[in-house]
DNA sequence: GCGACAG
DNA sequence: ATCTTGTCGC
């Protein structure tokens, strides 16, 4: 476990700070393919509630050679930033590092809800958290936040290149036929073939990577358990 | 000014 | 993301 991290600083900032810090983190992204095998893919999701300003987070350690899951944490907090495009990091950052910092199992990378450097500063969730925790981190959005792509074939392992500004910044992967593209982009410590590698890896059917796919049961789950025990 | 806008 | 039942299609 990285021994820097801290929840509480520097996440809670005004929004001009947030951007510039977004910026100088950027600068610090290695896209360098992981140097070990990636067994155990960790994947992170988060749940909110209508008119609440707390939120659920889960993590789960999956092992891409079993398809076992190794390890589960889930809890829940107060969200310390409003959702506001281009930085959400700053939102879910806190509670992720925090249910990180219980995990008996440390993952090999992990997968995002959300943009790698596909953002328009080039530090989305998957950046810089990945950096924080110094892994090989993916960001794997359900929808675009920025950038610009042709449609993938209807078939799956189809990808087009997402180009922000002249650069490939990610692609849109079609998981599964006849559902919607995946927006996958490198976070940290991984290089856009790695990370459409690492996800095509996890996939097991469905349109979303296994871990992430776990990460939002496991979510949903202790939301209901929590609610049912009061 | 207008539209777009991860979760 | 969330509020929500049934429903259409593979």
């Amino acid at each position: 476990m990285p021994h820097h991290i801290d929840p509480l600083h520097p996440w809670n900032i005004p929004l001009t700070e947030a951007a510039a810090l977004q910026q100088e983190l950027a600068a610090r992204l290695v896209f360098d393919r992981p140097v070990g095998p990636i067994r155990w893919v960790a994947g992170v999701d988060g749940s909110y509630r209508r008119f609440c300003p707390d939120m659920w987070v889960a993590v789960v350690v999956w092992d891409a050679m079993t398809g076992e899951t190794v390890e589960q944490v889930a809890l829940t907090g107060r969200v310390p930033f409003p959702y506001v495009p281009g930085f959400l990091s700053f939102r879910e950052g806190p509670l992720v590092l925090q249910a990180f910092e219980r995990l008996q199992h440390w993952p090999d990378a992990v997968l995002f809800d959300g943009q790698g450097i596909a953002h328009p500063r080039g530090l989305g969730l998957a950046s810089h958290l990945g950096l924080w925790l110094d892994l090989p981190s993916v960001g794997v959005a359900k929808s675009r936040l920025c950038g610009e792509a042709v449609d993938p074939l209807d078939e799956p392992g189809a990808w087009s290149p997402l180009e922000l500004s002249g650069r490939t910044v990610g692609a849109v992967l079609r998981t599964r036929t006849r559902c919607r593209p995946l927006y996958v982009s490198p976070g940290h410590r991984i290089d856009l073939a790695g990370a459409l590698d690492l996800v095509q890896q996890c996939l097991r059917g469905y349109r979303l990577p296994e871990p992430t796919r776990l990460a939002h049961h496991a979510v949903s789950a202790a939301r209901r358990a929590a609610a049912r025990t009061g």
